[in-house]
DNA sequence: TCTGGGGTCCTAGGACCC
DNA sequence: TCTGGGGTCCTAGGACCC
């Protein structure tokens, strides 16, 4: 028995924020993201799409096509806050709800929908509840599983309602643009086009035939994608809280430079971010790495890992300068981060300590056991020179 | 004014231990 | 004198997503 996932996705959420706060804002070209040096844009509303302006795009650039285009600052506190307000919307339905990003999520409505007799009309009336409480837009997408699901409602925008069952899989998603699928992005999309595979029909029917070269092309990725598209993916809604695996911060500088007193307060701004996001997170970190960007955007890592896990400015400061200083000190960079990685919970600090001790008393059997060992050797050593002995002593 | 910042996961080579 | 592999951890880079 298939279960029923539903992906809910936010339209054009910052702006649609926005747009909240202020309706004049309503049917007009606005763009989320910051106006100077770097600055892209974020989230752009229906009408500036229309300009050709799209998210990712610099927003000169998003200028230039659109001259009268409304730019708004991004205000993650409000857009945090309305999104929590659509999460809590969803678990009242259901508990089963995975938080995918600030504007979307999964869901599991299989019990909900059970005795549901028009399920195309329940999932509009919770569009409808949603805009009617929150003024919100969304589009849904109900499938088998997760990665259907997520196809679903992105297949029609803004305010769509999408069900994919297996049957409408080669209809629906078959002609859509490779590009179009999850997780096929702008470096595997030229790829998978030199192979011949423009559609998700296309890859489709290479997955059916198992073809060696697009296996080799996608490594372990292959049959991830094979079962998503032949319906066999994963529909395990993950309702834990999301656990951090790294925290970090990085800023693209007002200027390219290898001025040293600019790079060093830099670093010294962004170790004290990560180490107040982690001390709030309550994680500690064992590897410290740093991200340098090139005036010409190459990008490079160093890290280190250091014995005693941390989250304290200062330690992370050192460590990160030590790594720019051997190996960057006189690049002239465009962008610097840090960032704290293998993280541990503060709390399982106490069973580490406690396993300090431990680790003593298994050094010291550990000793004891090499000490015996080396016993028997001299001993068996000893029994073989004793052997040799006898026999010589036998010839004579 | 050219191209953000927050993440996750995968790969591949080298060091090191047994 | 020549010469094993298996496992794990660390590191650097890259692809992808929102």
């Amino acid at each position: 028995m298939s279960k029923v996932i539903v992906h809910i996705d936010l339209n054009a959420f910052f702006v649609r924020c926005e747009e909240i706060k202020d309706p004049s804002l309503e049917n007009k070209p606005v763009a989320v993201g910051h106006d100077g040096r770097g600055g892209i844009v974020s989230t752009c509303s229906y009408k500036a799409r229309e300009y050709g302006v799209s998210s990712g795009m610099p927003m000169f650039h998003a200028k230039k096509l659109c001259p009268h285009l409304i730019i708004k600052p991004s205000d993650y506190h409000y857009y945090s806050a309305l999104s929590d307000q659509f999460m809590a919307f969803v678990a009242s339905y259901t508990k089963k709800i995975e938080i995918a990003s600030i504007d979307e999520c999964f869901a599991d409505f299989t019990e909900v929908i059970k005795n549901e007799k028009d399920v195309p009309a329940f999932f509009r009336k919770i569009q409808k509840i949603l805009y009617e409480k929150t003024k919100l837009k969304c589009s849904i997408g109900v499938a088998s599983t997760k990665f259907l699901a997520k196809m679903a409602s992105d297949y029609k925008k803004p305010m769509g309602l999408t069900i994919i069952r297996k049957s409408d899989i080669a209809p629906l998603l078959y002609p859509l643009d490779i590009s179009k699928m999850f997780g096929i992005g702008k470096k595997t999309t030229p790829r998978l086009r030199e192979i011949g595979i423009n559609t998700i029909g296309d890859l489709a029917l290479r997955c059916q035939k198992d073809d060696p070269i697009l296996m080799s092309q996608l490594g372990k990725f292959y049959s991830t994608i094979k079962d998503w598209i032949s319906g066999k993916g994963s529909d395990e809604v993950i309702t834990t809280p999301w656990d951090p695996k790294s925290i970090g911060n990085s800023t693209t500088l007002k200027e390219d430079t290898n001025n040293k007193s600019t790079i060093s307060t830099t670093f010294r701004y962004l170790s004290k971010e990560v180490s107040s996001r982690a001390m709030k997170e309550n994680k500690l970190g064992h590897t410290i790495q740093i991200v340098v960007k090139e005036s010409d955007f190459k990008v490079h890592n160093k890290s280190t890992t250091i014995d005693n896990p941390t989250n304290n400015e200062n330690t992370i400061y050192d460590v990160a300068m030590r790594l720019y200083e051997k190996n960057f000190s006189n690049m002239t960079v465009r962008l610097l981060g840090v960032t704290l990685q293998n993280l541990i919970d503060a709390k399982d600090i106490a069973i580490q300590m406690s396993l300090f001790d431990y680790q003593q008393h298994e050094e010291e059997s550990a000793t004891k056991l090499l000490i015996n060992d080396l016993n028997r050797k001299l001993k068996k050593k000893a029994l073989i020179r004793a052997s040799e002995v006898e026999k010589h002593d036998g010839n004579k």
